[in-house]
DNA sequence: CGTGGCATTGAGACTTTTCAAAGGCTGTGG
DNA sequence: CCACAGCCTTTGAAAAGTCTCAATGCCACG
């Protein structure tokens, strides 16, 4: 079941991550619209920790990410956050329906991403109906995750949830990058909040997954899945026993 | 604090809320658009605990709720289920950004419902461009209300989120009926689905509620909200002691 | 007016959280 | 380039909240 082993090969620091091969980030949409959506778009580099908009900002633009990783996350009145999501290369940020951002976004790496103004973006849906409809298409599958994150903190055990995120982020990151090490460029405490457990929850669990042999990890942001098998049937509720 | 209560004018039985008013369902469009909306629409009544589609099914229709209530729901693969939501008049359904529908809708009521295949949707789109921003407005808004949700389910305990639930839907009801009695149409083990908690836990919550004066019920699916400020409180989390 | 499904209530069990302390990366400054 | 400081993570034990199981009570529909 272990044959994922060439570690250092894939990963060696986590620097090396923020030079992603970004693969067709305007994926769906025809080669002439997408030249017209780059040219219209602003490129802006973003360092690791840096804030690209807040909760309650007023909105003037939609981004999509080009490179890096990111966090959207939202605030209750008490101190408390819950982490909508983590988004990767491809992702859309800054839908907008109100005037004002609904969460902040936190670049979890150095990052890239396009920038589109109202103006221009309106301008775009006006010349390319291509564009609005990816767009629809776009709000309407981050609603079905969104739906889906639902079932997972509405009804699922810190276990399972810790599962399904593990198998759910592999699944994810298998698109851009190859490798059998899962980079993971967030806290324990971020996964906590958008799991909705406790951040030591997170931990001894993924402590005891180690343990039982179904992932490896390396540093605190790479992670080896070892038998996927086993860990989605956890993440799907079959772990009631074990041991 | 207590000053609602003319019950049994604006409340008798359940089945007197199958009629209501509905008020403008298609809002924000202009008039002559609503018109051609609702000429390409096919109209449907639907019996109490009818099933509109089920998860999986394949998609082939967007709907609109003109009267009545419903429940939408996802399964997991055991047998738990996790209410995503509760439709009032207005809200639109079958949003699918897959071939498939993503949940399953049960009517709460006896209702009313649009109906616009994809075929008309189409055209509708094509020919009335606010069509199409009208309904990508609504995607992102309902995006938006998943977000807050998922707020609730991984932050909240179960009586602030219980205090929310109420909150919410009398505020949510107050914009179609102004009458001071909430239409509660669900079952509690609806609502504990939706929150995220045990049916019994919920029971208890209102039980609670309705003891130290906040709330009082009458039968199953009526409830009176009686000190709104201090539900928004505990919503909220001051709810940490009491009594 | 009866009956079956819903809702309420109670007690015990279990998962998860909280509080606390020790251990280990990371990246910054010398 | 190395070492140190600070933050992040791991680990432990006790407490709290919520769930499960079970029985009773109530409402709504036929």
């Amino acid at each position: 079941m272990i044959k994922v082993e060439r570690a250092g090969g894939a990963v060696s620091t986590s620097h090396e991550h923020e030079e992603q091969p970004h693969h067709n980030i305007l994926h769906g949409l025809d080669f002439s619209v997408q030249r017209a959506v780059l040219a219209a778009a602003g490129h802006r580099r973003m360092k690791r920790n840096a804030i690209l908009f807040h909760e309650g900002d007023p909105a003037d633009a939609i981004y999509v990410l080009k490179t890096g990783a990111a966090t959207i996350r939202k605030s209750l009145v008490t101190p408390e956050q819950q982490v909508i999501g983590f988004l990767y290369p491809g992702d859309i940020l800054g839908t907008a329906y109100a005037q004002r951002y609904a969460y902040s976004v936190r670049m979890l790496s150095n990052a890239e991403v396009l920038r589109f103004n109202f103006a221009t973006f309106e301008d775009l849906c006006g010349n390319y109906p291509e564009f609005g409809h990816w767009l629809l298409q776009a709000a309407c599958s981050e609603l079905a995750a969104a739906q889906d994150h639902m079932l997972l903190l509405g009804r699922k055990t810190a276990r399972e949830r810790v599962a399904s995120f593990l198998v759910r982020l592999e699944e994810r990151l298998s698109r851009h990058d190859a490798g059998p090490a899962v980079w993971m460029p967030m806290r324990r405490g971020e996964i906590a909040e958008h799991l909705g457990v406790a951040l030591e929850t997170v931990s001894r669990i993924m402590t005891e997954f180690a343990r039982r042999g179904l992932i490896r990890t390396q540093g605190r942001h790479v992670v080896y899945i070892l038998d996927r098998q086993e860990l989605t049937a956890l993440a799907e509720g079959a772990g009631t026993f074990y041991e």
